[in-house]
DNA sequence: GTAAAAGTGTAGAACGTTATACAAATAATA
DNA sequence: TATTATTTGTATAACGTTCTACACTTTTAC
């Protein structure tokens, strides 16, 4: 902890020297090894402590772990993944585990990429959210380091695990208050979609969507109900308005995630259009954002806290030695607001 | 990038083996180093692509570079981040270098142990987004590792640099275009004082208001038109709220973030003030959300992107060897909204 | 009192790179 | 042609850890 006077960097000799025993003898009780009687650890926990010894993470990781977890996002932007972020951080710390962020663009090989990169940073485990990538390319990855993903629906992997919210369920919420409402022209906004994967979050969301206006009997129950929208801030604005031109109003519209949730709202509130009278929106993700009076957007919770919790205590197992794979399913809950 | 059969990492001694040449001529190749001739080269590339070969970082940390760049963040939460981490992510990768976020939690002890973990990781340099720590706990780090501080005010120091915005400059606009209002009541918002730095950002801030108030001519310019509110999120909401109850109407109030700003107008719509009539609100940070109509804030520009980038590229220079510090400004601009 | 078991510490190989020092081959100069 | 430079490739010692194998003590069991 002190400051060191010297910019010479101290390793595991310099204690064993202090300490005046093996370089051996220092690991095993840095590692709580078999083997190190009291008053060696004694000794040795002095030196290091007096040094301020650290020990070395690429070091370590040429032979054993780093204790380190790399997790990989693809969308800084997404408000619901400060909360996410900082559970996964304060589950991991509490077992030893550092956790490295990279950030991936949205690109796909710029995903891939960030995911080698960390492997090749020698992490002990992955964790992913919401990755862009195809489920083959991460049953890959799993091979070669333990993984758990976030927000990535593939309940048959049987190589790494998954976590994520119940988004059938969330949509089925979220559907059904809209029809409470008594509108007749209900809409989904979703996302574009993904070629590769058997399933994703956003499927279930649709298919929660539909399912939910058939069982209310509404008619011409099809795709078409469901609008999708880009992910890109500037596109989606024009989008967006251009959707609404369309609209017979009154219309209840469930939006697939907050993102897209509030700019939508916004264009309503740019043309004067009132909530809960003219249009009524449900978002996804309960977005800190959606909570403030100004904006006051209904919209479902999926627990990010929870979630990330649970990712990284699989993680931790699976590092530990678990090899079969965990999928697990977040209840999540409408949180009603002013929006519809 | 093709799909290997087996799950064995590939190493410089497989791509040796491959190419039919030694370790070092791999390495010479890799690190494009003086002396490997046209064939040499060939060969060796053809090798790595077809094994897929990447470098270790950790096995490359012990002798040379990783081509890491730790970035350190304190609150996720902030909204100004996305942009700017982004920023630094294109910015370094366009040199080849990988970006590796960091992630504390606003506690001292962790913001260190977070630091120290990245020196550990052997990371080739630094960048600290707004850190907590105080002048001389940077001044230590720096020596350990090239290192560009973005948001911490210290025009003294030799051995980093600093970009920052000129918060002198952004809060004089502000309270500027506040007095411009006709207001007479005129508060600011900021940030609870950090007891061990010679100058900070916010104290900048503080300045550029008073001073500008005192230039106006208003009478009593004292430091108790500053209110200085909790970063504590749930706090921050009962804070503003008794300060408003403070408050004679119409007010006229900066706020060092849009953090404070956006509660702080929140709260003024729920006791139904209306902004440009009984309240006048400008923030600072210019956050993506300032820009919704619900919200429509007023907000202080400081382009994050571009300090984004100047950091990126004062680390990368301090790393090819410069050891002259360079403090640098960006000029902010006042962003005119309906909240003034 | 001896043999076996348990406990405690150490030597040293290994991990995958980099980079220095050098050898061999080739080219340039005298 | 002999000498000196230059170019090209290689052997190998680091880097800071971990961990196996082993040696030496001490304890336990009979």
């Amino acid at each position: 902890m002190q400051i060191e006077k010297t910019m010479k960097k101290i390793t595991i000799k310099d204690v064993a020297k202090d300490a005046e025993v093996s370089v051996a003898a220092v690991s095993k009780v840095i590692r709580s090894a078999y083997g190190v009687s009291p008053s060696l650890k004694e000794k040795v926990e002095k030196s290091i402590k007096k040094l301020g010894y650290r020990p070395n993470t690429s070091a370590r990781g040429m032979r054993g772990k780093t204790f380190t977890i790399g997790v990989l996002i693809v969308n800084l932007g997404n408000a619901y993944l400060p909360k996410l972020l900082e559970k996964i951080n304060a589950t991991l710390s509490k077992s030893g585990y550092k956790m490295l962020i990279g950030l991936g663009q949205s690109e796909l090989s710029i995903e891939s990429s960030l995911i080698e990169s960390m492997i090749d940073n020698n992490v002990d485990g992955l964790i992913l959210v919401a990755p862009h990538l195809s489920d083959s390319a991460l049953a890959q990855y799993a091979k070669q380091v333990p993984m758990t993903v976030i927000g990535h629906i593939e309940n048959t992997a049987t190589s790494f695990d998954t976590i994520n919210g119940d988004d059938f369920l969330g949509a089925r919420l979220a559907t059904r208050a809209l029809v409470e409402t008594g509108i007749k022209n209900i809409k989904m906004i979703s996302q574009p979609l993904r070629e590769f994967n058997k399933v994703d979050l956003n499927q279930e969301r649709e298919r929660g969507f539909l399912d939910t206006l058939s069982e209310a009997n509404y008619s011409d129950v099809t795709e078409k109900l469901i609008f999708r929208a880009s992910n890109n801030e500037d596109e989606l604005k024009k989008e967006l308005a251009l959707f609404l031109d369309e609209q017979t109003l009154p219309c209840a519209i469930f939006c697939w995630s907050d993102i897209h949730a509030i700019p939508l709202l916004d264009e309503c509130i740019k043309r004067q259009l009132i909530p809960q009278k003219d249009v009524f929106i449900i978002g996804y993700d309960n977005t800190p954002l959606a909570s403030y009076s100004m904006i006051n957007l209904s919209s479902i919770d999926q627990q990010a806290e929870q979630q990330g919790e649970l990712a990284a205590n699989a993680l931790l197992e699976r590092i530990k030695g678990r090899n079969t794979a965990k999928h697990l399913l977040v209840e999540p809950s409408l949180i009603s607001r002013k929006s519809h």
